[in-house]
DNA sequence: GTGAACTCCGAAATCGTTTTCGTGCGTAAG
DNA sequence: CTTACGCACGAAAACGATTTCGGAGTTCAC
């Protein structure tokens, strides 16, 4: 192991104070250019760089950010999940901070990952995704004061930063492409409705229906979990109806999976014979058979673009500006099927 | 933000010396168990806990670990990432340490990821996967002195801790799988050469034609990149052969994917007329058409692994004792066919 | 009763930074 | 020539823990 060397050292063999070469480091006033290149040169040549537990004793900080995995239920939909992360180590790139991740067990012990982190860890900021309509989180972290951003707005607490990718327009245009092509009992497979986005892609399939004037059958909706099983008994529920629905709209792309899967078990081709679309673009969707529609999801893009906007919040910012939503945009393959067949109405 | 309490004045408030408050929370000795216990319950009603920063700085350690993230390309095989990191955090989680990630944007900046963990936020410890045969972060870490335990042995440097997931076995028991239906002509489609797994896979290969007394064809192994898009384009090389092979085996789940599409585009039937076997048992396998046969892959367990290893060495344990090399089994579903028809032999 | 051995606790040094507050020096204004 | 002032740098005090070492007090053997 290479052996580190101090700042004092480092001041020693400049033959300056220790204060000034902190100083040139840290790139504060009080110190003329000259010496603060001289200072540079040393650094970079004797491999020079502060210790960050010294800095972080001093300044009262610990340069860190946290992000707490949701609990391994639907394990957060795998590709979103780690795009995501990426898009955050590379907002973090460029800043002091270090993005340190905890994994929640259950739901029950999750609000104690978050208490570690703030209480015991430190951490200057957090952030999670999956946000709930009541989502505890939010309002210990409120309480507690700890800046943080989440990916998905939620209906607790005071308003607060996030990213989100509105699946109120994935319901509504969804569903509106069916309508157009003259379904008229839709299917919409949703996710928990504890979930925030649950809610909103609802809103977005009953604003549908009500542009259409199309009736709204409570029987026609189904929450399941986030997940290929999910779809696959959803989709099962609501193809044993005595009515079933023509179309089926989904929350995500793997209960799209599973919806297919069950609509192929009743001898009926999916995506042609029902046709199907799902949500957030996974990547395996184009491999599927017949090759799934769905709406975009710039998952990297939210990573980083939170960074931006818990940093802002660190930085004095107002909750209330820093609140992004986005339009997911349809990626048309061939699932959603096509015009209706006039046998097949009615 | 509730106010922190610092162990000087949770001292003050117990009439003790700050040292012996100090060891009483750290379990040292020369502390009598009654006052032990007293500075315990006092810290635990005050909601006391050290600063890391300080005692990182004191204890002159970083009570982190760093995992890196290997550059984009293939994604790093998502869920199988993200088990691996629930296992790690699992692992992690009785310990001090905190797991800190950074992604590496490219293969060429990989090494400076590695470096700025070392060096700038001098971790204790650092994982990675995707070793490869020829490996620089061995060389970087094992020069530099960090402990580090990868998934995934080398053919790099002196001993080092690993866990590895046998793709030798996966690559035999597949094949001879497929020779035990009557395949005479069989594919490979591999990962990446430069990878170990790659390497490996295909030693298991040739040893289960060898056994079967086969002549190896170089034709009939094609190395690829390890996603969707590398399965289709390797099985087309594959299929466009004058003598194409009558099965495929695949180094990921997702190759194999890829691969089955690949083999639609033909009109013939994955999995049917062209068995198609996979790797890593993606959560998506059982839901393609038909489901996708494949070998296991306990990546949660093995991330734990990995930590119990860590710390083992860092604890002094010797690296050639701290390597696992665990065999993945088979797990049927349908992709590999059945018997070989008479007439298809030659 | 005395010395030794053993417990339990406290004072102080230390880890590597940052930051505040002086201090000396040179320069410009009067 | 004196005074004032700005500029560049240095001394020292934190930050919050751990650890070493020494010193009371107690117990025990002789």
């Amino acid at each position: 192991m290479k052996q580190r060397i101090s700042i004092v050292e480092l001041a020693k063999h400049l033959g300056l104070a220790v204060s000034t070469v902190s100083k040139a480091i840290n790139d504060r006033g009080d110190v003329s250019d000259a010496t603060k290149r001289r200072v540079l040169e040393a650094a970079e040549k004797l491999g020079f760089s502060p210790d960050p537990a010294g800095r972080r004793l001093r300044t009262q900080t610990s340069e860190t950010i946290g992000f707490v995995l949701s609990p391994p239920q639907s394990h957060f939909a795998h590709p979103f999940f780690l795009d995501l992360l990426m898009g955050i180590d590379q907002g973090l790139s460029e800043t002091p901070f270090q993005l340190i991740i905890v994994a929640a067990r259950t739901l029950e012990t999750e609000l104690d990952s978050f208490r570690r982190l703030v209480e015991r860890q430190r951490v200057d900021g957090v952030m999670f995704g999956r946000t709930r309509r009541d989502d505890p989180r939010i309002r210990y972290l409120q309480e507690r004061n700890v800046p943080f951003v989440a990916l998905g707005r939620s209906e607790t607490g005071k308003p607060f930063p996030f990213v989100d990718i509105d699946r109120t327009v994935a319901g509504r245009n969804g569903t509106a492409r069916f309508v157009g092509f003259g379904h008229r009992r839709i299917g919409l497979l949703s996710t928990p409705g504890y979930l925030m986005i649950s809610r909103l892609l609802q809103e977005g399939y009953r604003a549908a229906l009500k542009a259409a004037k199309l009736p709204f059958d409570a029987d026609l909706v189904v929450e399941t979990s986030n997940d290929e099983a999910g779809g696959l008994s959803g989709a099962r529920q609501l193809l044993a109806l005595g009515n079933p629905p023509t179309a089926i709209m989904c929350g995500h792309d793997l209960i799209a999976t599973g919806a297919m899967q069950a609509i192929a078990e009743t001898g009926r081709r999916p995506g042609v014979d029902i046709p199907v679309i799902g949500c957030d673009n996974h990547p395996l969707g184009p491999y599927l058979n017949p090759p799934l529609t769905t709406f975009s999801a710039p998952t990297l893009e939210a990573g980083r673009r939170m960074v931006e906007l818990l940093l802002a919040l660190m930085d004095g910012g107002s909750p209330e500006q820093l609140q992004d939503i986005w339009s997911p945009e349809l990626i048309l393959r061939s699932s959603h099927g096509g015009q209706l067949v006039a046998a097949a109405e009615v």
